[in-house]
DNA sequence: TTATTTTTTTAGGCTTGCCTAAAATATTTT
DNA sequence: AAAATATTTTAGGCAAGCCTAAAAAAATAA
């Protein structure tokens, strides 16, 4: 049985673990956990000690086996109640995440795959991400950006880089949802925003956004 | 925002309330709560200090209007909880309550009335305990015991005393349910038992079972 | 490759929530 | 009402998880 915190740690380092090959570094964490680099490191140890990372002084932490398998099982229950949130309970895109924070702390591996099966086991969460499977197995889709298409090319638009409420809220606005296809007309020499298609109508999207949002090719 | 631990002292004060009109002691909340008075008794002191409850020393502790709010919207959350989990996820009645006990501390009022709603506003728990509304109001049911019925008196079964798995599986096997009518034929005199009618079957249960069983006079 | 800067770890401290043992108070018995 | 018992509080300690500041190591620049 781990803590909040344990359980915390290890989400973070594997979040970390896809965007740098080799271990994850102290600060990174503590970054992305709002805590500090001294208190990563205690951390880190604990989880070196009850055979969850690899931990080497000085070089960051990588995950084992048995720790991707429990980081895993979080992001699952994580995920899963994101959308039992979505779906059965009105709420938005934007603003289950913290919720779902609270939720995927909750210890029952009964409760978690009745509610894949309540959900009927669904692939993906309200953002598009892969929701892995009870044995800790999960589908990585290539993630090429909205920015990485060439003019003329449309894309799929299947998920989002930035999941902040904000950003989800600004797709909202600008009524860019999961599923729709995408289509870079033109780009602007002078700040690199897209022209691009979306249903029947066109708009702009800044590099910024359209770096943003994960699509796969047509 | 309220600890965990704080969170489930003010919900063991209110439970214990309904059987002292005074104080409710320090060692019963000990005990209710599995820790010691010594630390029951700093944690009256923090609670006496944030207003929830009124502490005197060596005299009980008593719950503020505040206080008692807040100890029934952690019950409210539980046995929305376990609703969910028995109507919605195929739980049996004497699984849920652990995983209630987790559940009733998530934080957010949007989820505890989204999910009132999605189990379309139920008013009372799987063991048969009446659900508070949002804003605290609780409806108490008088609570007569089938040990409390003369011969030849008939009750129906509408909620339990001792909600342990142990006894609620006991009354499964003896296919003793939530609405049953029972209706009580005989008592023997060596060690009380009742002799009952249920549907079409009779059958024999202890004095202590059914001191166990809320009725309702038919 | 030495100096400077950045990152990480260590040392020591704080709070929360738990504990045991001893002291204080309340309750019950005689 | 005094003595005996039971309950509650206080005192002091411990682990977890956080912190700041200083020391150590690694990475970068000169």
């Amino acid at each position: 049985m781990l803590t909040f915190s344990e359980e915390n740690h290890l989400k973070s380092i594997f979040h970390l673990s896809s965007e740098s090959e080799s271990g994850v570094s102290t600060n990174s964490i503590a970054d992305n956990l709002n805590t500090k680099a001294s208190s990563v490191t205690e951390m880190l140890k604990k989880l070196n000690d009850k055979l969850l990372i690899v931990y080497k002084k000085y070089h960051g932490a990588q995950l084992t086996e048995k720790g991707r398998k429990t980081a895993l099982n979080i992001i699952r229950k994580h995920r899963l109640w994101e959308v039992f949130l979505v779906d059965k309970l009105n709420f938005k895109w934007d603003e289950v995440h913290d919720i779902a924070e609270q939720l995927e702390h909750i210890q029952s591996e009964k409760l978690t795959n009745e509610l894949d099966k309540f959900l009927d086991f669904p692939t993906k969460d309200p953002h598009g991400d892969p929701i892995p499977n009870p044995a800790g197995f999960i589908k990585f889709t290539p993630k090429l950006k909205l920015s990485d298409l060439n003019i003329g090319e449309t894309g799929k638009f299947v998920g989002v880089k930035d999941s902040s409420a904000t950003f989800l809220k600004y797709l909202d606005k600008r009524q860019i949802s999961l599923g729709s296809n995408i289509k870079v007309l033109h780009q602007e020499e002078f700040d690199q925003s897209l022209h691009v298609g979306l249903d029947e109508s066109n708009l702009t999207i800044s590099i910024k956004t359209a770096s943003n949002l994960y699509i796969t090719k047509i």
